[in-house]
DNA sequence: AACTCGGGGGG
DNA sequence: CCCCCAGAGTT
């Protein structure tokens, strides 16, 4: 390959077709910042307005460093991945506090920080700071590995590394943020997965795979497992005075601290009424009237499970709250953070009621 | 190195 | 249905 006339392909074809989002009107590098964790393992079009809403929220390192936690975690409700959230913050607040509000544009010291990981340090420092880092995610490991035609697997960990080095090999020292972006732009518009548009690529005859023409081989790619299925048991439950019950999650895991209504799994061949009545007794110390039976069924599939949901209805008699319990009339649920799953089962008992 | 962690859009 | 997305942290 002749680098010098790939990387004038490339970055030419980038600056004229590149796309207009909304990171790239900025140069403040939070906002850079910002835009690359919500970029991780998300859809460009599921980002936009999560963007904006988040800096018309928190617009500055200082304001997301001190607002209240509850905020920002309703602030990313529905964007998934939860913990980004919680690790930006705490990473935001490192910078508050030892680096004086600036965002650091040395490599060590950004890429310490939590949430920040190899493909976002490279994104970061090159977008916003200008350094030759590269920034490697699924859409440069697809296009490199047709551009040089690399047969590694890019589902195992330890090839990361070996398109890290071709993207240095490769890197436009003049301009990397353009570079980078073009490389994911490439890969998100025309070096697809499935089916690329060779014919209307920038970089065509820089592509030893279309000169093979084994571009639709490439990437390498295994495939995991299937995931598994758990049945659960979810009830809403209302006091005399109208409110509802809800409870947070555990800090840790699976939708960590984020609400929802009380649930348990279903083992095979329980009653879910009669699991559901003992599950909130031991575990709230109340005595629930459910509905004898379910209002309906919610199926909501993770990346690497499956819930099906029984949604009950039911009430209480006496309030006891507990820890990490609230009673909230119904007017206040939606001013809480919850799954996407949760907000189904709301939303289908307001419905009820309408 | 394998597993966990969300949700949605496109073929 | 399946894939996979501007990945990182934990084990």
């Amino acid at each position: 390959m002749n680098v010098n006339k790939f990387q004038q392909d490339l970055v030419t074809w980038y600056e004229a077709e590149k796309r207009d989002l909304p990171w790239r009107r900025e140069r403040d590098p939070y906002k850079i910042w910002v835009s690359e964790i919500m970029l991780q393992q998300t859809r460009v079009d599921t980002v936009i307005p999560f963007f904006h809403r988040f800096m018309e929220q928190f617009p500055t390192v200082e304001s997301l460093a001190y607002a209240d936690e509850e905020a920002v975690m309703k602030a990313w409700e529905g964007l998934g991945y939860y913990s980004r959230a919680r690790n930006l913050q705490s990473a935001v607040r490192e910078v508050a506090e030892s680096y004086g509000g600036t965002v650091p544009a040395d490599k060590d010291e950004f890429l310490s920080l939590k949430g920040v990981g190899p493909y976002t340090g490279g994104a970061v420092l090159s977008i916003a700071y200008g350094l030759p880092e590269p920034a490697v995610d699924g859409n440069v490991m697809r296009v490199m590995s047709r551009l040089l035609a690399l047969w590694d697997d890019i589902a195992k960990p330890a090839s990361r590394k070996v398109f890290e080095q071709a993207v240095r090999h490769v890197m436009y020292e003049k301009d990397p943020s353009s570079f980078n972006q073009a490389l994911m732009e490439l890969g998100a518009t025309v070096c697809t997965p499935t089916s690329p548009a060779c014919l209307l690529c920038p970089v065509q005859n820089h592509c030893e795979a279309f000169e093979q023409g084994v571009q639709r081989e490439l990437p390498v790619k295994t495939k995991k497992k299937s995931d598994k299925k758990v049945r659960m048991g979810a009830v809403v439950l209302q006091a005399p005075d109208g409110t509802v019950l809800i409870e947070k999650r555990p800090k840790k895991g699976l939708l960590a601290n984020l609400w929802q209504f009380p649930n348990v799994e279903l083992p095979v061949g329980v009653n879910p009424r009669a699991a559901l009545e003992s599950f909130i007794q031991a575990e709230f110390g109340m005595t629930a009237q459910i509905q004898s039976e379910k209002s309906t069924e919610i199926i909501h599939v993770f990346s690497h499970l499956t819930w099906e949901i029984d949604v009950y209805i039911g009430t209480i008699e006496l309030k006891s709250a507990k820890d990490r319990t609230k009673f909230v009339s119904k007017e206040d649920v939606e001013t809480y953070a919850f799954s996407v799953s949760h907000q189904k089962i709301w939303q289908h008992v307001k419905g009820m009621e309408a």
